[in-house]
DNA sequence: TAGTGGTCTAGACCACAGC
DNA sequence: CTGTGGTCTAGACCACTAG
């Protein structure tokens, strides 16, 4: 996986601010000599940072490094948890259910049996010790065969991903806005009524198997999301 | 253009309903072999349905066709105007406001001059007659040097890529819920406070010049946006 | 006109799913 | 084991930008 290894090293050179003199990336030419790799891998490295919104392509002319203000938001794309998306923030959780049931009504959903086991988890999401979201979330039992608290208090994405080793493959959202009821204004420090931005979350391992879904309530000051889109 | 003509006849087939039986595109080779062409193209027309979540890839398996009911959702890659996302629906604007005047304090966010010449619109967007969203946009003049209430009434996106022949090579969104003030609400059929989906818009052209910002927001109980995320 | 990214070909081997 | 999609190579020509 050369190309993925690739676009690591580069997206750390743009973070680390090396292509700021020129505002653009080095050419394909110089990357596949630079790494000893063709032009299959460059071009499918700067691929991955474009889909990121990373860098912009410019036919031509060059690839263009966005070094836009999109800090402190989520991208739509980058699912691999809150934690990862707030690097230099304290990113927490308060679990407020966590119990392993049948299915049941959620079957539909989960694309499952209602017999089929789940683990039900409610938490409230904290950015540096602030509310900042409150996740609903199913998981199949079949798939993540174990879940407690004390899981639940960090990152279950890494969990998923470091301890089980489980490989996940794509997911698809929804994203619409909402009322938030008296309880959950209550735990975002907001008002009944006030807005949320909901999103709705379907993930899916590489096998093509649905093992997860989740609603999740943002705070409608502080969540914003940002995606970027190749119009060609 | 090969990949991108055949990914619309495999998007036309799978609209038709073609792949219903299997679930499945046919292999890439089929596809090879049906439309003369290398792996080259078939893979890259293939990745533009996996990122419109039309299929999803599962190695060693197939492209499976996604049917999920997205129906009434809004593609949130999709940026070919509102028109182009109901087929089946009548999608109208009322023009709220459209005049010609200087960048000034928008020159910022337009990347411009501030004495450079903007079209400044609002719009209020109908679906089947029934208020949907606002829409706050700008154009440069540079790049799009006419704009009239006739042309406004319709799909501007459409105006812009067929009559003006401008190419437009991506764009960057920030989505987040706010509250409606009391103009807007009135315009929406809603009540003042209520929550409204923003959706924040910089089209940019091929030659990576932003020639569009626009700012919507969408009647809450209406509109929802969907994405497709590879995790790989 | 030179240099950039975009498309395309023709092949090879690898990783995974399912029989 | 067979067939599927995923990665990679080594080349060619095209389209566009900019000097």
């Amino acid at each position: 996986m050369k190309y993925r290894e690739l676009a690591k090293i580069l997206k750390m050179e743009i973070e680390r601010g090396e292509y700021r003199a020129t505002g653009k990336l080095p050419t394909e030419p110089e990357l596949m000599e630079r790494f000893g790799v063709t032009r299959y891998c460059v071009r499918n490295a700067i691929a991955l940072l474009v889909n990121l919104g990373d860098v912009c392509p410019v036919q031509g002319s060059g690839m263009f490094v966005r070094e836009d203000d999109r800090d402190g938001c989520l991208n739509i794309n980058n699912t691999r948890g809150l934690t990862s998306e707030f690097p230099g923030h304290a990113v927490s959780s308060k679990v407020i259910k966590l119990e392993q049931r049948e299915a049941g009504g959620d079957a539909g959903r989960l694309k499952c049996d209602p017999g089929d086991d789940v683990y039900s988890i409610s938490r409230l999401r904290l950015l540096d010790g602030e509310p900042f979201a409150i996740e609903y979330a199913l998981y199949l039992k079949e798939f993540v065969p174990y879940l407690n608290e004390e899981i639940a208090d960090g990152s279950i994405y890494s969990y998923i991903r470091r301890d089980l080793k489980l490989v996940t493959g794509f997911a698809d959202k929804l994203m619409y806005a909402r009322k938030l009821d008296r309880g959950q204004a209550d735990l975002l420090g907001l008002s009944a009524g006030d807005p949320a931005l909901v999103v709705e979350d379907h993930a899916y391992l590489s096998n093509g198997r649905l093992f997860n879904v989740g609603t999740v309530y943002y705070h409608y000051e502080k969540a914003t999301f940002f995606n970027f889109a190749d119009l060609k």
